[in-house]
DNA sequence: GCCGTTTTCGGCCCGACTGTTTTCAGTCG
């Protein structure tokens, strides 16, 4: 799609007139690209169909900006953009990831000692030229040098999957500390994005020093960055940062609205406040100055007339205007998962007997486990071919003759190239489920393997599609497919979308939602290979609550006797 | 440059911290 990229230049013109001081363009520009960025549909769609009338319907985006757009889908560029890269030859997008660097120190250094770039600063400091300059000094240069360094060594964001751990043992070390009376998690980690930067815990107490004192001394860390008496942060080994914030009881509230983020909720949330007679910052709601909420978060959102908002859905894409009117969902919880549609066994694979998967899903207290073995064209997960497949079923069939739990019979069968699949429809038949995905053959352009999918999804067994864009966070991008005509003919087809709660984190949260919107059902699945993954049903659901997606979305949350009936109906 | 149940003109979120100053600009979240 075209939106990232038009949203990135719009988002660099922002920083070019940020370096040139110039107040209010910057941030119109820049929350045009945001709106952009968080687009479901595709601008050149909309161009196409609307004109460029259509496009100044984009919130953010008004007559100039509408223009600029135009420009560049006719020829691929933005005149503005290219004069203003001519005039100040300067990588402002990497200069800007330092930390300490903003756009006007960024200006300065390159008025003062022609600094264009990341190396070039880099050589600089080396030089030790930095810190002649006024307004920097031998601090700011280590620091600087640092952030760069850190930088290039890493830059990725985590999964919080990977960060999780760490963040629980901290919360429960200082759960114990006496001083301490109430700790949350606040920050990108809180509104389960999948992924975090940094972490941000929020303690109310009086009393400070010993919870320092307690938080520097953790195990797992590599460096302490600062440590004042309400605020310390500390490098992690796995390279991530952790800040701590200590905040009066009367203030938790309020400082946990504010840590959870995100910034563009907040300031929306903020309007709103201003425009209600408030005044709402990390402290407190005030009116004429006078406290009157801030112990509570819910009592905020309260007091602001709105229904109160989950931390997931605060991103400020609408959460607010349905929460002004009382109309957000009831979004689904872990505890409304009755069973799991994609495990691996030993039978194909992995090295996890269909026992164990039946016992762990047990001591889950599922209703039901599927199990969803690969087929045969994936050689290195042994895939089972239609004779094996038949053996499976009679193994099954004496589990459920042990087990009180029902056990359901499936494949995770493979897309070939040309959308047909590796196994014969007469095994699918005798099939309680079917999962279809795409392992092989990324690289298709966008109509080949939209093509390959939906001939796929009209087979008449289908149950669900698994990981319908192949991606996996940090790892690998999304494959070229149209989802609006994959959904379209999900939603009338009555065929389930996968959300995968693996690190491929697929559909994501603007995907599940607008699936939801045309009316697609889903199941969450772990794609277990290794038993411990079981455990990873969260983080589809964390998924699934970004998404806006409420139990009734959610198939594999019916109770055994309805899922049994939507099953037969396949 | 964008936007509008006080406005089509006049606003645009806000407080803390850092490193540098000697009262504050710039940056961050």
């Amino acid at each position: 799609m075209k939106n990232d990229e038009i949203a990135k230049i719009l988002f660099e013109i922002g920083e070019y007139l940020d370096l040139e001081n110039i107040p209010f363009k910057p941030r119109a520009y820049q929350s045009a690209a945001l709106s952009l960025d968080n687009l479901e549909k595709d601008i050149e769609d909309i161009y196409r169909e609307k004109g460029l009338k259509g496009v100044q319907e984009i919130p953010g985006v008004g007559k100039s900006i509408a223009l600029k757009i135009e420009e560049y889908l006719k020829t691929g560029k933005v005149e503005y953009y290219e004069e203003l890269k001519r005039k100040k030859p300067i990588d402002v997008k990497n200069l800007t990831k330092i930390e300490g660097l903003g756009p006007k120190r960024i200006d300065f250094l390159n008025k003062e000692l022609g600094i264009r770039n990341v190396a070039e600063l880099r050589e600089a400091i080396e030089k030790s030229k930095l810190k002649e300059l006024k307004g920097f000094g031998e601090k700011s240069q280590k620091n600087i040098l640092e952030s760069i360094a850190f930088m290039e060594s890493s830059g990725l964001r985590y999964l919080i999957s990977e960060v999780a751990e760490d963040v629980d043992i901290i919360l429960e070390r200082l759960k114990k500390l006496k001083e301490v009376k109430k700790i949350e998690v606040a920050g990108s980690f809180r509104r389960r994005k999948e992924t975090v930067g940094d972490i941000d815990i929020l303690v109310a107490s009086p009393f400070s020093h010993k919870i320092m004192d307690e938080f520097v001394s953790l195990p797992g860390i590599v460096r302490i960055w600062g440590r004042g008496e309400t605020k310390s942060s500390v490098r992690m080994k796995k390279g991530y940062d952790i800040d701590l914030r200590i905040v009066m009881e009367d203030s938790f509230g309020s400082a946990l609205q504010y840590f959870t983020g995100s910034k563009e909720h907040n300031v929306a949330l903020r309007r709103l406040a201003i425009s209600k007679g408030y005044k709402l910052n990390e402290y407190g709601l005030f009116k004429n100055d006078l406290y009157k909420a801030g112990k509570k978060e819910e009592d905020i959102y309260e007091k602001l007339g709105l229904q109160y908002i989950p931390p997931e859905l605060r991103e400020n894409r609408g959460e607010i205007e349905a929460a002004i009117k009382f109309k957000l969902p009831k979004l689904i919880e872990l505890k409304d998962v009755r069973g799991d549609f994609h495990t691996h066994s030993s039978f194909a694979g992995t090295l996890i007997s269909m026992e164990d998967i039946v016992l762990r899903a047990m001591q889950k207290k599922y209703e039901y486990i599927g199990i969803s073995d690969h087929t045969k064209e994936l050689k290195i997960e042994n895939g089972l071919d239609e004779k094996r497949l038949a053996l499976q079923e009679k193994e099954i069939r004496k589990l459920n003759e042990k087990y009180k739990i029902k056990i359901f019979h499936g494949a995770e069968v493979n897309i070939l190239k040309d959308g047909s699949f590796d196994i014969k429809n007469s095994a699918l038949k005798e099939l309680d489920f079917v999962n279809i995905g795409i392992h092989t053959n990324f690289k298709m352009n966008k109509k080949d393997m939209t093509e390959r999918v939906l001939k796929a999804m009209s087979n008449p067994y289908v149950t669900c599609l698994t990981h319908p864009t192949g991606r996996i966070v940090n790892r690998r991008g999304a494959f070229n497919i149209d989802l609006e005509k994959i959904f379209k003919f999900a939603k009338t087809n009555n065929i389930l979308l996968e959300i995968n709660s693996s690190e491929r984190l697929d559909l994501n949260d603007y995907n599940i939602r607008s699936a939801k919107e045309k009316g697609c059902k889903f199941f969450i699945n772990t794609d277990t290979h290794a038993l411990k993954q079981m455990d990873r049903m969260k983080y589809g659901v964390y998924q699934a609550r970004r998404g806006w997606v409420t139990k009734e979305d959610v198939i594999n949350t019916l109770p055994v006797r309805e899922i049994e009936k939507f099953l037969k109906k396949k």
